[in-house]
DNA sequence: AGCTCTTATGAATCATTGA
DNA sequence: GTCAATGATTCATAAGAGC
């Protein structure tokens, strides 16, 4: 797991350290940061604010500005990231008079400009997607998964995501009912499944690239949470028990919350106070 | 649905476009179409050779000219296609030493730059993708379908894509759930209220912009075929009966023979003579 | 167990208005 | 005229409850 012992960030006292939940800083990741060490998380999973024109609204970043912005925090990232770490940025371009944005094209390449290996690019295929009709347009249906690395070998325990197939679940299937059978169907297809333990060690095989998952907010104040699902899948996929994960737009929480569910150790930074204070909240 | 004479191409015989087949030419389709009129094709689509390094290979463009390569042609698409047709481009960047390659972001920019608008991107999702297994990246799964447009109007024929809905719509229309009257009831409060209206009768569903298709091996001759419901898809979506289809890159001609069970002319292009052989084969 | 019914819910898009 | 803010308009699915 870990190799030696891992310095505690400066200013966070040792009883934080030591509590059972995440460790959440109110602030810009950019300055929060700067109190921890090198090399310090295994994994940066993140869904940050979209490039918005609107002004005074959280992640109101123009689209013009957008890579300068964000640029600027993964250049702290790529410090505190360890050598063999993985970062996985979930975003998508919106449509603006009748076309899709450039701004996430713009970041993938001047992300490699700063240093990071574009490695891969999951589809998060959003089964129940947002309600609308155009005439121009069908319903937007997926986001990327954006994978990022600092050097071509990096942790990957793919053996955390595999998903049970093949003839031993078709048998499996015939004992439960249709319904069952239905949803045991979804959960093989995406991937996600929530009793996925129960078919561990059968026949079990790798994932693909896309994964389908259904959006699930559980949390009303917060807009912009993907479904818990998401980072459980990235977090089994990229560190085990014990490492550190790190949300720079943490939101309302929910890749923290997941990470320590799943035993990891996990800092979550949001510049809203309201986020940080009911991401920190559960804990109290 | 076509307005007034549309002239036919210089060299093309009169008894080849009274053909009951489609229309294909061996050579580079930037020579094939100086032939043809302005405006003249409804829409284009297209899976064009990858970026290769591998040099005397069919498609053994280097990435680094790709875009260079490409642009050159879709100069010649942007005389030929109507104002309103539109372009659809099937395309996946491979990886390369463990990352995936730019180009492809780098040709969406440029044919933004050479006033094409980048109007939505499809994912073909394929559902039976080929096995494989790697330490550092799962099967790739999906492919973009890039739509370009001349203009923010464009010819979309939605309902003519719109698929079975799910088993539990059926009852439902009978009597709508008590949450959905409230919804429908306070629209206004909500934002999210259903317009019944739209519901009473229907069957069928609109689509997202995610596409379940599995691939189909027809053709082992050829690399880099589709399977034929994709482009089925985009010419039902895009055109209507006796509308121009081109595509100039058709390989072993799967598009052209679509269009055709379609009722909509087409023509294909390709610089491997084998191809067009027995793509043309089809109709001798 | 299996079926039906009910409820919950989502980073949207575009036309219009106003600065 | 361009740009930014506002408002109106949109489905489809998963999962739980109840019989």
């Amino acid at each position: 797991m870990s190799s030696g012992i891992i310095p505690l960030p400066i200013h966070v006292e040792p009883e934080t350290r030591t509590q059972a939940g995440p460790t959440f800083h109110l602030g810009d990741c950019r300055d929060i940061l700067s109190d921890y060490p090198n090399d310090y998380f295994d994994l940066i999973i993140t869904s940050p604010p979209y490039a918005d024109a609107r002004k005074n609204t959280y992640g109101g970043i123009h689209p013009d500005d957008y890579v300068t912005w964000f640029l600027a925090r993964t250049a702290v990232f790529q410090r505190v990231l360890k050598p063999n770490g993985t970062f996985i940025l979930n975003i998508k371009e919106q449509a603006k008079n009748g076309e899709r944005h450039t701004y996430v094209l713009d970041l993938i390449l001047a992300l490699r400009t700063q240093g990071w290996l574009w490695t891969e690019e999951f589809i998060w295929h959003k089964k129940n997607c947002h309600p609308g009709k155009w005439p121009n347009r069908f319903r937007d249906a997926w986001e990327r998964c954006l994978q990022f690395n600092l050097n071509r070998k990096f942790n990957m325990y793919q053996d955390a995501v595999r998903i049970p197939m093949g003839d031993w679940s078709k048998e499996r299937l015939k004992k439960l009912g249709k319904n069952d059978v239905r949803r045991f169907t979804s959960q093989v297809e995406s991937g996600f499944g929530k009793n996925i333990q129960n078919w561990v060690g059968r026949d079990l095989a790798y994932p693909s690239n896309v994964l389908h998952m259904a959006t699930e907010c559980g949390n009303k104040n917060h807009s912009a949470t993907f479904p818990k699902g998401l980072p459980k899948w990235f977090i089994k996929l990229f560190t085990q028990e014990g490492d550190y994960v790190l949300d720079p737009f943490v939101g309302s929480g929910t890749s923290c919350h997941v990470a320590h569910e799943l035993n990891r150790h996990s800092v979550g930074i949001d510049t809203v106070e309201d986020y940080i204070k009911q991401a920190q909240h559960v804990y109290d």
